[in-house]
DNA sequence: GTCTATAAAGCGATAGAC
DNA sequence: GTCTATCGCTTTATAGAC
């Protein structure tokens, strides 16, 4: 994966309270406003900081988002556990795709996709992190649980990558798109029943003959 | 649908030249922009007006993106054909899968949505009235389509709303994700490709026993 | 490195003539 | 309704002391 540039103003990977204390206030800013819409003053504010010193750590605004966003992808956000190894096809199924989709339609996860989606036309390197970071990896997985299930007997499928896709497709569906737009669920439409209906559909399609 | 609140400072449903001017410049401007980057004075440059008259027909900034989206809410953008009555399901569905793949990845549609989900946040009404022109509708019509073949005898769909959402869901994978985030398609991976497979998955999901 | 104070520019919105 | 000119505010970014 390649790297979003970063500022590295004072010692470069080194650790810094106040730098730290910088990024975590610009995520929330970011996040919950916006780019254009969180101001440095804001950040200033929030990391109990002035403004001159969050210059002298970062080279300006976008530098600052940018650090921000390198530092979620790293992280943890879309390293979700391995897929378990046990259960029949329905069971790894819904356990995976339960786990995947809780971790789409957290509060912090959908903020970062609307941010992302936002400023990703006029910024493809940032579009480009963020999509190896979650979605790629989440997609390379699925697609490997999708070949050992395969490789089991216990589905018929012949292009993994297509299923992964599909799957994950389905499981972003109309519940996460409404919780994206910041729409209530429709009367008896949830989460777990999104999954269900997903994953019996998965089974018919590639029941193995 | 509930109206988004539109400014009606002049003679309110009343046709004016310079308000389509106004509102065609202002489109473009949010769509390639966002919100926050487009500015009155650029709206102004390119409808080819001063900024006053802006604001002799609109009562603000937000009242102008309000009206842009209404605009495009009320007009085609969602209004896809109606889905084929002639041939067999796998005929219907790539037909109907296809026309509505494309109007998704339209790089203007993929422009509103980047500019909506960004705004969806601050902006409940927006978003509503946008899910209910677009996706909204798109998800009855598939939903009538499944029940009709059903009814024919053609798939057994025992839910057609749910299968719609799948449907839906599979369309939008990989390639509409890519697409938002500005990304370039992976080697041999194509909307035709992505649909005809989604086509296929559902024919053996749903097939009647 | 960190602060206070300020510069320089862009923004939405309006006044007033016509 | 439409224009020119401008107000008043917020914003990013920097100067200079410590």
């Amino acid at each position: 994966m390649e790297k979003i540039p970063v500022s590295s103003r004072p010692a470069a990977g080194r650790v810094s309270p106040k730098r730290e204390a910088i990024l975590d206030a610009a995520q929330s800013c970011f996040l919950e406003l916006g780019w254009a819409a969180a101001s440095m003053d804001l950040v200033a504010s929030r990391a109990g900081v002035s403004k001159a010193t969050i210059y002298a750590h970062f080279d300006g605004k976008d530098a600052l988002f940018a650090a921000v966003i390198n530092r979620r992808c790293e992280r943890d956000l879309y390293t979700a556990e391995a897929w378990p190894q046990e259960g029949d096809a329905r069971a790894i199924l819904t356990t995976v795709g339960l786990s995947l989709a809780r971790l789409l339609v957290a509060p912090e996860t959908l903020a970062m996709y609307r941010v992302v989606v936002a400023e990703a036309a006029r910024w493809p390197d940032l579009a480009r992190a963020f999509w190896e970071a979650g979605p790629g990896q989440g997609k390379t997985r699925l697609s490997e649980m999708f070949a050992e299930l395969d490789r089991r007997g216990e589905l018929a499928v012949p292009d993994p990558w297509a299923a992964a896709d599909q799957f994950a497709g389905m499981m972003r569906a109309e519940v996460f798109h409404r919780l994206l737009l910041g729409l209530p669920l429709p009367e008896g439409r949830c989460l777990e029943g999104t999954i269900a209906a997903a994953v019996e559909t998965v089974l018919r399609a590639f029941a193995p003959r």
